[in-house]
DNA sequence: GCCAACGTTGGC
DNA sequence: GCCAACGTTGGC
């Protein structure tokens, strides 16, 4: 099983946005960047463990875990010309970005803050403590999974 | 709202 | 293939 961090601005969509959808699960689409498709494209697993990041609000940080449900597919919102997430060298004969379905296991007991995170020197490797970094979805590794869930 | 950092685009 | 211009991300 391998872990990861995907970010979502509250604003656009949240935690408690995810836990109140049907099966609370929901596609995680209009991801638009290269490297984030190829990990859930490529190396996302069904089961797989997913820090809910929230971005550009109030207070960054992490403030859920959710679990990869399925295989990833093609990205339906890119073939809707009237969608903002619309692109036209995606089609569905030849797909250019993929998505995997989330589902909600639980909020963590407190939001654990960037500024937080930035001050466990086991963490300092993470690609979201870099600056400047926009990736917004990251591998996070066993070690810095089990780190953080004990800062909880 | 500001702006640094970064990815993408497109002219050449 | 280079690189300037541009748009976006996201912390602050």
């Amino acid at each position: 099983m391998s872990y990861w961090l995907m970010k979502s601005e509250p604003e656009a969509f949240s935690i408690d946005d995810l836990q109140a959808r049907p099966n609370q699960t929901e596609p995680w689409d209009g991801v638009r960047n290269y490297q984030a498709r190829n990990f859930m494209r490529d190396d996302m697993q069904e089961g797989d463990q997913v820090f809910f990041y929230h971005s550009n609000c109030a207070e960054p940080g992490i403030v859920g875990i959710m679990e990869v449900v399925g295989k990833s597919y093609p990205d339906p919102t890119a073939f809707d010309p009237q969608g903002k997430y619309f692109d036209a060298k995606s089609s569905p004969a030849r797909p250019r970005w993929f998505l995997v379905d989330v589902k909600y296991l639980r909020h963590t007991r407190r939001t654990i803050s960037l500024a937080e995170l930035k001050g466990h020197d086991p963490l300092e490797n993470m690609p979201l403590l870099r600056k400047g970094n926009r990736l917004s979805i990251m591998p996070v590794t066993k070690e810095q999974w089990d780190y953080i869930l004990r800062l909880e």
